[in-house]
RNA sequence: GCUGGCGUAGCUCAAUGGUAGAGCAGCUGAUUUGUAAUCAGCAGGUUGCGGGUUCGAUUCCCAUCGCCAGCUCCA
């Protein structure tokens, strides 16, 4: 039995400790202050209570109410103070359990007749306030599962008896309380509810317990905390600026894009929209020249039997479009397409391959549609109608480790170019829902896991169950320019599509085999791209995208003509560019000119038009004075032809 | 699809059981302007669509469509 161990800490010394003796008991040897503003420990990187006991040798730190571990540990104790609260306000309200968000929010589920109302968070927040200022001590016990199902029991909380269930036998089973409020939790919580500073509720929602939809509907009550009121105000400056960025506000501004009733979920493209989104699409043709693909059209609507085979109809039948004729609706027979790969198995199995014609990589950004839910759809991140650079790679076994390869360099130099840096990969395995034996799926895993381990610029993470039906797939999460996580690009190995659709190669021995099927995108769908890439940029595009590169602003009419030189110039050098000829004030049009966010405006007065120069403005940016028009167009050209990030 | 909320002029919003009002945008005119809003005038709405209650509905009720937030889902 050890009697004592140390814990090393941050700074490099290490201290010795009685065994059990908890993170606060370090914290207080340490120094009362620490103590004081203790509210977790971080033990040999795990984040623990504070109330736990040290059996062994740990390297550990102190987690205070500054730390961004500690504000998360403030959050979840603020759910146990909505929790009381609420029970409080409305005594025998069963409770489910609270949970924290990725972002800044935290939750707690409640059986109630009703949906809370605005009028019900003043009042919970007021009880809430109470009960912060009641400064509670949190206390922590493990309890055996018949002593939590007596008192749970007694207590007619009926969901937790449900959660207490799912806690695996053998399993420590700990109680949380504060005042005569307990709660069934797993910690860790600050010290005493006086530690949570700054409390605000956000919203209410329904929500099926456990997340299934079979289960019965709860309602939830969101809300946030911080350990300072300043922070809670840093928090909600942070939503107006999400707010302000919103893709289907800039989408409106801009004039880039605009939904209808008269095709839900489905954007119309405007024509600086479209500007955009052909910028886009001339980047992935460019670089699949450089990468070796192929591009193909495929029709729009298909014999449905195609589905069957594919094994789509079979699972997602239900989100898909038909397009059959009036007489024709006993029988499903013609269906849109909702995703291209068939079209290319039918492509590839039309002539026959040899093993020195592999890989071959079809692309294609054929128009997808897809019945999404009702309540799914939102802006252009979640569409009915949809085009990917999706394109699928045929190649022999040998080759799907290069090829994966390549992709990767394909993928990071794509990002580059939106200053998407920060990258997270997930390598996703075989669902329940899956196609195929057991064993062609441990094998693709292991081969993708391989690739994965191979690269040195790549940190992956596990995504169990979370493959395609076809074949397992990694994942790439781009983080924007606010730090929120997208998924966009996916590749994703598949034996299954060759084999339904009996594609072949004759390999180099004269045999007769299979080819496999790598599904890839890199932009994902180019109208969520497209809405991504708005928010991340708040709006102000890059040169090469902005659907205006540059703006001409003749000072008076008398030198409109020389403004139309001006922008001839410009559009004579393949740059996309305006004249604001109308009869307004220099700043009214600088100020157009700004809001629009055209990257380069152009300023013309009767001194420039004597001398052949232009005034420069860049976009948010002050007055970068006269310089010859040629010094201008060649600074314009370069950031548009090297897609530079800088104007 | 589920829970809740919302739908008034192109946009942001106001008003009322007695058939709607502002700012910006738009149009017209004047102004010829040097780095983020010149002035004046004009025009603009079957209050999402359909029913019901009522002497009368944009307002109240029902249904429907769409949008928003969350849940679930995302080949």
């Amino acid at each position: 039995m050890v009697t004592t161990i140390k814990v090393s800490l941050p700074d490099g010394s290490a201290r010795e400790f009685p065994a059990g003796a908890t993170v606060f008991e370090v914290a207080e040897a340490i120094g009362p202050r620490l103590a004081r503003a203790t509210v977790a420990g971080l033990m040999d990187g795990r984040l623990v209570d504070l109330r736990t006991p040290i059996t062994g040798d740990v390297e550990l730190r102190i987690i205070t109410e500054k730390d961004p571990e500690g504000a998360e540990v403030i959050r979840h104790s603020a759910e146990h103070v909505l929790a009381d609260a609420v029970k409080r306000l409305w005594p025998g309200t069963p409770i489910d359990a609270g949970r924290q968000d990725h972002s800044e929010k935290y939750q707690y589920d409640f059986r109630f007749p009703r949906p809370f109302r605005p009028e019900d968070f003043e009042r919970i927040e007021e009880e809430m306030r109470r009960i912060l200022g009641e400064d509670l001590a949190f206390e922590r016990t493990e309890a055996d599962r018949e002593e939590v199902k007596r008192v749970m029991s007694e207590r007619g909380e009926d969901i937790k008896l449900k959660r207490l269930e799912d806690i695996p036998e053998g399993e420590a089973i700990t109680l949380y309380s504060h005042g005569p409020f307990l709660d069934l939790c797993r910690g860790p919580h600050v010290q005493r509810t006086g530690q949570i500073g700054a409390i605000r509720l956000l919203e209410a929602s329904g929500a099926y317990f456990k997340g299934d939809e079979r289960n019965e509907m709860l309602q939830r009550i969101y809300g946030t905390a911080f350990a300072t009121k300043k922070e809670l105000d840093a928090y909600f400056a942070r939503l107006e600026e999400l707010r302000r960025r919103d893709h289907r506000r800039l989408g409106r501004e801009l004039d880039f894009f605009s939904f209808h009733p008269e095709a839900p979920a489905s954007p119309f493209f405007h024509p600086r929209g479209t500007v955009v989104y052909n910028a886009l699409l001339d980047l992935m043709r460019e670089k699949y020249r450089a990468y070796g693909y192929e591009e193909v059209i495929t029709p729009q609507i298909f014999d449905v039997e195609l589905w069957k085979r594919s094994g789509h109809y079979d699972n997602y039948r239900e989100d898909m479009f038909f397009a059959d004729s009036f007489d024709e609706v006993e029988e499903r027979s013609s269906s849109v397409k909702p995703m291209n790969c068939p079209s290319h198995c039918l492509i590839f199995g039309s002539g026959a391959h040899s093993y020195r014609d592999l890989p071959r990589r079809i692309a294609d950004f054929g128009r997808l549609h897809r019945y999404e839910r009702s309540g799914v759809v939102t802006g252009l991140t979640r569409v009915r109608t949809f085009a990917q650079d999706d394109a699928h790679i045929f190649c022999t076994p040998d080759q799907i480790e290069p090829e994966i390869t390549a992709l990767f360099d394909f993928i990071f130099e794509i990002y580059a170019l939106f200053g998407f840096e920060d990258v997270k990969v997930y390598l996703a395995t075989m669902p329940e829902k899956a196609m195929g034996d057991v064993a062609v799926w441990k094998h693709a895993e292991s081969v993708l896991a391989r690739v994965l381990e191979g690269r040195e610029d790549v940190n992956f993470t596990m995504n169990p169950g979370e493959g395609a039906f076809y074949g397992p797939k990694i994942d790439f999460d781009v983080h924007d320019a606010l730090g929120r996580a997208w998924q966009l690009a996916t590749i994703q190995l598949d034996f299954q599509m060759p084999e339904r659709f009996d594609l072949k190669y004759v390999d180099s021995d004269g045999s007769e085999k299979r080819p496999v099927m790598i599904h890839r995108a890199i932009l994902g769908s180019l109208e969520r791209f497209f809405g991504v890439m708005l928010e991340h940029f708040g709006g102000d595009l890059p040169p090469w995208l902005a659907p205006e590169q540059a703006r001409v602003l003749p000072i008076t009419d008398a030198v409109n003509d020389y403004a139309e030189q001006v922008a001839g110039e410009l559009r004579a050098r393949g740059l996309r560019a305006e004249v604001d000829r109308r009869s307004e004030k220099l700043g009214y049009k600088i100020r157009e000119g700004e809001t629009m966010k055209v990257p380069y405006l152009l300023v013309v007065g009767q001194r420039e038009a004597e001398s052949g120069t232009v005034a420069l403005r860049l976009r948010h940016r002050r007055d970068e004075g006269v310089q010859p028009l040629e010094t201008v167009v060649d600074r314009i050209e370069r950031a548009v032809s090297t897609r530079s990030l800088e104007l």
